[in-house]
RNA sequence: GUCCCCUUCGUCUAGAGGCCUAGGACAUCGCCCUUUCACGGCGGUAACACGAGUUCGAAUCUCGUAGGGGACGCCA
C-alpha cells in the first residue's frame, strides 16, 4: 500500500507555527516514502471558516514550499457523501436520533461536574435490546449520535507516543450530525480519511482524545483504522500555549520579519525531532533522515534566538541576488528606492554575514540609498578637534585616490602615521558621517562601496 | 473532578542496562582574532523531577509520588 498522508487544517485563521510543523512532518513522511501528501480543508464550521483563512493557509504552505499532491479538498463540498454514510450508520443501528436539547445537556453536565464526574451524555435516547425508548417530543429536531461500544477498549500503537489505550466505558455517544443535519468533525474526518485512503494520520496531539472515537466509528464502518502519529504541540517562548500574545504566530509574519523559509523549515524540523547531533540540514537531507520514531513525546518551547541563529546561517549562504530581491522590495515599502550605485548585491555581500534577518540587512543597506542623519550626540563624540585635520586631509585626498578598498586602506595608513593617530580615531568619525553609526564592516570596504561623490558629499557636509 | 499523555543543562535535544566523568546546538560568560561591530576560533558555567524496586550495574526497565500539558462542545 502506498503511503498517503494529509494535512487537514480548519480555515479559522492563518497558518501558525504549530500547524506548519505538523504539515512539515506529514509532508516529509510522504516524500520520504514516495507517497502522496493531501491537503484537506476542514471547513464544516461555517461560523468561523473564511475564504481569507483558506488563502492564508495556502500562502503559508506555498511560502514554505510544502506542495501537496492532491487537493485541496473541502469538506463542505463532500456533504452528500457524509449524508450517505450517516444514513448507512442509522440504517444499521450503529447510530441513532437523540432529542436531548442543548439546554438539557448543559444541565446534565453541570450536575455531573458537581458530583465530580466526567461530563458525558447519559444515553437517554440510546436504543438497547429490550429498552423502551421515550416518545420523541414534538417540535424538537434530533441530532444523530454514534452508538459507541460500551465494553472493551479502543487502542492503537501511536507512532510517536507508543501504545495508548482507552476504555470504551470512558467514551460517550458523540454527536455526529447536528440538528440541521450537517455532520460534525469526528465523523467527517473518519469518512475523509477512509475515502482518501490515508495510511498515516499525522496530527497535533490535541487529537489524541478524538482518536478512540474515530477508531470506533471506523470499525463500525467495517474499515481498518490508519496508523496514527500524534505530534506534540509547540509552546511559546514563555512556556505558555501559543497565542496572539507571542507576536509572530502566523507563518507569513516570519516572511515579513525577514526570515528565510528554509531557515524556518530547518528550525521547525529540529524542534521536537532530531537526528543525532545534526542541527543544520537541507530539506533533501531532512526528508532522507525523517522518521516518526525520533519525534519527541513532549511539547517543545519555541526559541526565537535559535531561529535567528538559524536564519543568519542561511542568509550567509544565500545567493546575493535572491536576498537583493527581498531587500529591494522591503526598502521600497519604506519609500526608499534602490539605485544602481552602489549595486545592492555588493552591499549585501559585505553586510549579510552580520545580520540575523533580512529586515536587519535592509536596515544596513538603507544608508546607501537614503540620506543619513547622524545624531548630534554621535557628531559631538566623533568630531573631536584632534582628528579634524586628519579628517579634512583624508577628504581632500579622497578626491583622487584610486577608488578601491586596498588603495583607500593604504591612504588611511599613510595619514594615520602622518597625524600620529590610531585607526579607530579616524575610522569612527568617517563611519559616523557616512552611515550614521560606528558599527560597520571594515571601513575601507564600506567607503569603496559608495560612489566617490557620495562620500565626498557626506563628509564635506560636516567639515 | 474524570480520562489520556508527558518529565535530561535556561531552551531544543543525544541517549534503546555497562560506550555517561551524561554528548551536541542556541543562549550566557571568558579568552583569541580585529579597524569598531559582527563573523570565526578556543574554553567555561549549566541537566537525568522525586522516592522505592529489578539488576553485578539504571538517564535507560517496573511501581509510586510530584509537577506540567491535553481532552471532557450540536468547534475543529
Amino acid at each position: 500500500m502506498t503511503t498517503r498522508t494529509r494535512f487537514a487544517p480548519s480555515p479559522t485563521g492563518y497558518l501558525h507555527i504549530g500547524g506548519a510543523r505538523t504539515a512539515l512532518f506529514s509532508w516529509a513522511y510522504a516524500r520520504k516514502l514516495g507517497g502522496t501528501f493531501i491537503l484537506r480543508i476542514e471547513d464544516t464550521d461555517l461560523e468561523r471558516s473564511s475564504q481569507e483563512s483558506v488563502q492564508a493557509i495556502l500562502d503559508g504552505m506555498s511560502w514554505l514550499n510544502l506542495q501537496h499532491d492532491e487537493g485541496p479538498f473541502y469538506q463542505m463540498q463532500r456533504m452528500d457523501r457524509y449524508k450517505v454514510v450517516l444514513q448507512q450508520l442509522l440504517d444499521e443501528g450503529k447510530a441513532y436520533y437523540c432529542y436531548t436539547t442543548p439546554a438539557e445537556l448543559e444541565a446534565l453536565r453541570e450536575a455531573q461536574r458537581a458530583r465530580g464526574e466526567k461530563p458525558r451524555y447519559d444515553g437517554h435516547w440510546r436504543p438497547e435490546q429490550g429498552k423502551v425508548l421515550p416518545t420523541p417530543p414534538a417540535g424538537v429536531q434530533p441530532v444523530v449520535r454514534f452508538k459507541n461500544p460500551q465494553f472493551g477498549v479502543a487502542a492503537w500503537d501511536d507512532m510517536v507516543k507508543g501504545k495508548i489505550i482507552f476504555e470504551n466505558s470512558e467514551l460517550d455517544d458523540l454527536i455526529i450530525a447536528r440538528t440541521d443535519g450537517t455532520p460534525t468533525y469526528n465523523f467527517c474526518v473518519v469518512v475523509d480519511d477512509l475515502d482518501m485512503g490515508i495510511t498515516q494520520v499525522i496530527r497535533g496531539d490535541d487529537h489524541v482524545n478524538n482518536t478512540p472515537r474515530q477508531i470506533n466509528i471506523l470499525k463500525a464502518l467495517g474499515a481498518t483504522p490508519p496508523q496514527y502519529a500524534h505530534v506534540p504541540m509547540i509552546l511559546g517562548s514563555d512556556g505558555e500555549r501559543l497565542s496572539k500574545r507571542h507576536g509572530a504566530v502566523s507563518v507569513m509574519q516570519y516572511e515579513e520579519d525577514g526570515f528565510l523559509p528554509e531557515a524556518l523549515i530547518n528550525y521547525l524540523a529540529r524542534l521536537g525531532w532530531s537526528h543525532g547531533d545534526e542541527e543544520v540540514f537541507s530539506i533533501e537531507q531532512f526528508i532522507a533522515w525523517f522518521d516518526l520514531e525520533h519525534i519527541s513525546k513532549s511539547a517543545a518551547q519555541f526559541d526565537p534566538d535559535k531561529l535567528r541563529w538559524m536564519n543568519q546561517h542561511y542568509i550567509k549562504q544565500a545567493d546575493n541576488a535572491r536576498l537583493a530581491v527581498w531587500v529591494r522590495k522591503h526598502l521600497a515599502k519604506r519609500g526608499v528606492q534602490v539605485s544602481d550605485a552602489p549595486a545592492l548585491e555588493a552591499v549585501i555581500a559585505l553586510y549579510k554575514e552580520r545580520t540575523a534577518t533580512l529586515v536587519e540587512l535592509a536596515d544596513e543597506a538603507e544608508v546607501f540609498y537614503a540620506d543619513v542623519h547622524p545624531t548630534q550626540e554621535l557628531l559631538d563624540a566623533q568630531l573631536q578637534a584632534e582628528v579634524m585635520p586628519a579628517l579634512r586631509e583624508l577628504t581632500e585626498r579622497f578626491a583622487d585616490v584610486v577608488w578601491e578598498a586596498p588603495a583607500i586602506a593604504a591612504l588611511f595608513k599613510e595619514l594615520l602615521a602622518k597625524h600620529a593617530l590610531k585607526m579607530p580615531k579616524l575610522a569612527m568619525p568617517v563611519r559616523a558621517l557616512l552611515v550614521g553609526q560606528t558599527h560597520t564592516p571594515s571601513v575601507d570596504a564600506v567607503i569603496a562601496l559608495f560612489p566617490r561623490e557620495m562620500v565626498l558629499a557626506r563628509l564635506k557636509k560636516y567639515l
